[in-house]
DNA sequence: TTTATTTGATTACAAGTGTAATCATTAATT
DNA sequence: AATTAATGATTACACTTGTAATCAAATAAA
């Protein structure tokens, strides 16, 4: 399923909560983008006809839920993103932000812990 | 400079050395696409036109070289990845891995790695 | 109940994309 | 020098995408 990038905006306001009306998703991207109205229905009706979202009538109004939830779509979209260019391993994204200095302790402490988590386990 | 997918094939082959003739990428797309080759000459032309790649003519044939670098685009669009998905964070990405059983012991070996040096730089 | 309003569905339209075929130019061959 | 062959440039065309405007149906208001 190919989600294009404006369709992603509305995708990712109806994963911050739902279910959800359209006026309510039209006003969470309100802050960020500069939408028409209609233009978010537009996208909504997109999204249904692809099966990333569904709704269920309220009244008049739709209520908007996801079908594809937020976890499968950062896996399916980190996976092809590391395919096409590391070659499937997570590390050299890693090293390339480490040289490119964008780590910070945080990240590292959070990285250490990954790491102990997973020998734990795997132990 | 927005690369599309099939674009992106071909400036992916382009990387793998250079300069090269059309053919040569021809040639290189074949094992992996069913592309005719005029398709791939039209994907050249738009990467020329868009600015991401460039030639030098040798007699009839050009020869293609990259201006966008592996190593920018590796970095752009794995920083636009995380700043979508993950909130611009690393840790989460590797944590979904992690979760799904994605890591094995070479990356955890590798982050490891990663991260000593990581942290023998920012003493 | 008639009218006004809300909201989704349908239509619009230019730019980008996938996927080539044809045109034109230039180099190679006869 | 004329013809053929190779190759990039131009054209093609349907589908997607961004960005709405208009249409139609249903509900709320008068």
């Amino acid at each position: 399923m190919e989600i294009s990038k404006a369709e992603f905006d509305v995708l990712n306001a109806i994963w911050e909560s739902f279910p959800c009306s359209a006026n309510e998703i039209v006003n969470r991207l309100d802050n960020e983008k500069n939408w028409h109205e209609k233009t978010v229905k537009t996208l909504l009706g997109r999204l249904v006809k692809k099966g990333a979202i569904a709704f269920e009538k309220d009244k008049r109004r739709y209520l908007y839920h996801p079908l594809l939830e937020k976890e499968a779509y950062q896996l399916t979209e980190s996976k092809s993103l590391l395919d096409r260019l590391f070659g499937g391993r997570i590390s050299p994204l890693v090293a390339n932000f480490a040289q490119q200095q964008k780590l910070k302790q945080d990240d590292i402490d959070e990285l250490k812990k990954l790491i102990s988590d997973w020998e734990k386990q795997n132990d």
